[in-house]
DNA sequence: CACTATATAGACCGGTTGATCTATCGGTCA
DNA sequence: TGACCGATAGATCAACCGGTCTATATAGTG
């Protein structure tokens, strides 16, 4: 008889604090998140120790479903590499164009975060490795000359398109950056 | 008599300001600016009208610096537009090696000012326009068959190799942008 | 000298921060 | 029924926020 909705605090104070941290960066009130969640203020404090806590968790989560994107964009187009590739920099285009971008969530998180030993850090270094993991696999099966280098590349190129996207509105950055990530796909030797 | 240099508060609020904010982010306290700078309180409501003031003048004096260097780096390059170009991203090499180095100071002062309305957001546009119109200057000069194209893409590798630069400390995202970079400036005609 | 402008130190304001607390409500299960 | 547990609302806390204030000190100019 339990309605299989109605998501827990925990739950509402996360997907609330995923979307308020983006929109008004990590310097959000607590107050705010609570009042947007509908939950106690004391449940925060049960369940994530804190507000570092819950931004930590928040960036943990927000990882997890981009590289669940990162992954479904790949698959969708396919099989060969290149086109796995590619394909994710025709995605990007989407995610700029939606309606409340504001550029990487993780690098505005490193830049709000100033202590360097903020837990969140460490989240999303990881992330980045994992996705540079993904490129430089696909560029190995394309027996790319060299992978990793090439792999920070096209990381190089996504961040590059996400801040150009978030601070120059008249531009194409991700067309942009396509163009360049397939010259970065193609290399076949030094030249 | 006087003493040519002992800079008056106005110019050591400033100068402070432009280092913490740098630092710990435009968040940064007006407290801790005041004590940095050793500048009564009072003397900073009366010369930038409040902390927003303070902070749209650094981000003012701090485009102005970096379009000087960005002149410089140029300028000490020669005159052939392509040595000029890529005389850019040589400099970035040094720019993230520096020890206090946090990536691009505008894309963290967009992203931490919340209010789309602040007047730093118009200081930080105004000078990717001017920037960008310096290197499509130099690729009209050279001929370039899409210089503002290119232009955007060059645009977009500085910010992303300022973004890898803060973010991916292993990597080498000055050289990997100057690689693409050289890419763009010597395209010659759509393949 | 006096006048004015500018700088200083620091008290003070209302509002907000993150965090801790008590008390209560509404289920679940024995 | 009654014990228990997660969640709730909300009082409360010290600390800090940006901003205004008064009073005093200093420097330059007439």
């Amino acid at each position: 008889m339990s309605t299989p909705d109605a998501p827990g605090p925990r739950e509402r104070l996360l997907e609330a604090a995923q979307s308020l941290t983006y929109s008004h960066g990590m310097g959000v009130g607590v107050d705010a998140l609570l009042t947007a969640a509908n939950v106690a203020r004391r449940s925060l404090y049960e369940h994530f120790g804190g507000k570092d806590g819950l931004l930590t968790e928040v960036l943990k989560r927000a990882t997890e479903a981009d590289e669940s994107r990162y992954a479904a964009t790949m698959d969708g187009a396919g099989e060969d590499p290149r086109d796995r590739l590619l394909a994710v920099f025709d995605d990007l285009e989407g995610v700029i164009a939606e309606p409340g971008f504001r550029g990487c969530r993780y690098l505005a998180a490193d830049l709000a975060l100033t202590d360097p030993h903020h837990p969140g850090h460490a989240v999303t270094r990881a992330y980045r490795e994992r996705v540079s993991g993904r490129l430089e696999h696909e560029l190995r099966r394309l027996e790319h000359p060299r992978p990793a280098l090439a792999a920070d590349q096209l990381l190089l190129l996504i961040d590059g398109a996400l801040a150009a996207g978030a601070t120059r509105l008249k531009t194409e950055p991700a067309a942009a950056a396509r163009e360049l990530a397939e010259l970065v796909i193609d290399t076949r030797s030094r030249p």
